[in-house]
DNA sequence: TGCAAGTTTACGCAAGACAT
DNA sequence: ATGTCTTGCGTAAACTTGCA
């Protein structure tokens, strides 16, 4: 199977040709691949057409091609062949070739385009896939299992144990009543049933867990609960107690904001209500600074003015998701400890700002967590440390989603500018998509001035080296826009005299 | 050179627009 | 009413950069 040519530099591999149908009994075409001579994105592509993994490096992929082209026909068989579906997306068949979308497609790229595929919003170039059969089958396995997971929990005493043909919707239909006759995956009414079912029992966990946990959501005046969990989550709701608020701020949140974002500290726990039950709770859990061991006390300062302290090998892992789809509760949550219930440590939330000082590896609290978080809290940050406003009001970027709202005073001004033209907020994708471009036009911007400042050569003696970096030992130019551009801010912030120059010769 | 942190890309589900 | 196809979206993974 294998012919590695005597040249040495040479080799060529034989391989089953990609697409092929074959019947019983018949073997592969075999096509010759001289993957010494393919670069890696080819590589990766030979690779795909087979379905094997594209990932590591050249001598990876030439490895992983050479370990397949061993293998006998039957393996490739096992493993190319999938049944040919019945219609598959993009296919043109029947009567859908006659529609008008296939008929504008035809006119416009010819008859024999009968693969529609699309360039992503983004420019991205990613044609739309179809799962595989394996992916298929392994999405179909956890969705059994966690309805099985589910059926059990909800105990129906209508459900057989051990009937494996009986799913949890249908057992769920059947104890209310409504007969739903088994049927196959390709039942599509079946399918939209489930779906709607599917819906409404999430609507119905979501009702069930506020009801069952009403401190969490702020709905009681007191806490209906002793602590006796030891979990991360009742503990942070539970120990909201802890540390005391002044009074007069605990008043200013509750008349400021909504019952379901403020914690329910904030909203019922004035002094009053603390020498009560909430009181109890604050001496068992309100770890005094002097109980923690040295080697495990973390200090955080507030912006209130005081300090969080805790003992680092309780903290939590990082919070999930949880503002995507609420970004006025980032707002909250952003710099106020007071308004912070997504983290607490020791009885205080932490605000969203302050996370990385709790989970950077650095740090030296939790291991692995910023990784997790990372990303997200990326979007939402405040660039820390932007100086001389009068300077950079006209260069620098408002880029992310907090540091944007802090352009106005109050979210309703905020939404005022990031809504549809029928009046619908933006979302959260949307915003950031919309910030990434104008920080690109910014950055564009910046980096033209930048070059034409320097008669196109960023590496005049008069730039002193500020858009030079090293690389792998070498120094070298940056070329990309943002890093240009970020380099020029720097610049102009550095050299006043430049700057004024450079404004003055642009007539403004 | 390896690791941590910052940034970009693109995966795949779900919704709903579109076609029959 | 039913079925197919396109697009929006959140975020995991990949990639890049900088530092010790």
């Amino acid at each position: 199977m294998v012919r590695v040519q005597q040249s040495v530099i040479r080799e060529a591999l034989q391989l089953p040709r990609a697409g092929q149908t074959l019947k019983e009994g018949e073997d592969f075409d075999l096509v010759e691949y001289e993957i010494s001579a393919m670069n890696k994105a080819q590589l990766q592509d030979l690779l795909e057409s087979y379905g094997l993994t594209k990932s590591g490096n050249k001598g990876d992929l030439q490895e992983r091609l050479r370990a397949f082209a061993k293998e006998p026909q039957e393996f490739w068989k096992a493993h190319l062949l999938q049944p040919r579906a019945a219609r598959s997306r993009g296919q043109r068949t029947g009567s859908s070739a006659n529609s008008g979308s296939a008929l504008r497609i035809a006119s416009t790229f010819g008859a024999g385009s009968s693969e529609i595929t699309y360039r992503s919003r983004r420019g991205v170039d990613r044609p739309q896939r179809q799962l595989k059969d394996d992916e298929i089958m392994s999405y179909d396995d956890f969705a059994r299992h966690a309805l099985a997971l589910h059926r059990s929990s909800a105990d129906h005493a209508s459900v057989q144990p051990g009937d494996s043909t009986v799913d949890g919707l249908d057992s769920m239909a059947s104890s209310a009543g409504t007969s739903i006759s088994h049927s196959s995956d390709d039942n599509v009414p079946m399918r939209r049933v489930e779906r709607q079912l599917s819906r409404a029992v999430q609507k119905l966990d979501a009702l069930e867990y506020r009801l069952s946990e009403p401190a969490a959501f702020g709905w009681m005046s007191q806490p209906s609960q002793p602590f006796t969990s030891s979990s991360s989550s009742a503990m942070n709701r539970q120990a909201q107690a802890a540390q005391p608020i002044p009074e007069s701020q605990a008043a200013t949140v509750s008349a400021t904001t909504s019952a379901i974002h403020v914690p329910p500290t904030a909203m019922h726990a004035p002094s009053a209500v603390m020498a009560g039950t909430n009181a109890i709770w604050s001496r068992t859990l309100a770890v005094p600074r002097e109980a923690i061991p040295p080697e495990n006390l973390v200090v955080l300062v507030l912006r209130e003015g005081d300090e969080v302290w805790f003992d680092k090998t309780t903290v939590p892992d990082p919070p999930g998701r949880i503002f995507s789809n609420d970004i006025s509760r980032l707002f909250q949550e952003w710099n106020s400890s007071y308004l912070s219930n997504a983290l607490v440590l020791n009885g205080r939330g932490i605000p969203v700002r302050l996370w990385p000082e709790v989970y950077k590896s650095r740090k030296g609290i939790k291991t692995g967590a910023w990784d997790t978080i990372k990303t997200v809290w990326g979007n939402w940050k405040v660039r820390i440390g932007v100086v001389n406003e009068i300077r950079i009001e006209t260069h620098h970027v408002k880029q992310f989603i907090v540091e944007e709202r802090q352009r106005f005073t109050t979210d309703d001004e905020f939404w005022a500018v990031y809504r549809r033209p029928d009046g619908t907020r933006l979302y959260y994708q949307q915003i950031l998509d919309q910030l990434q471009q104008n920080r690109m036009e910014r950055d564009h911007i910046d980096a033209e001035a930048a070059r034409a400042y320097f008669g196109g050569d960023l590496d005049h003696p008069a730039a002193e080296g500020a858009f030079r970096y090293v690389k792998s030992g070498h120094s070298r130019l940056y070329t990309k826009d943002g890093k240009v551009a970020e380099k020029w801010r720097e610049w102009l912030e550095q050299r006043w005299a430049h700057a004024e120059n450079w404004q003055f010769t642009q007539g403004g």
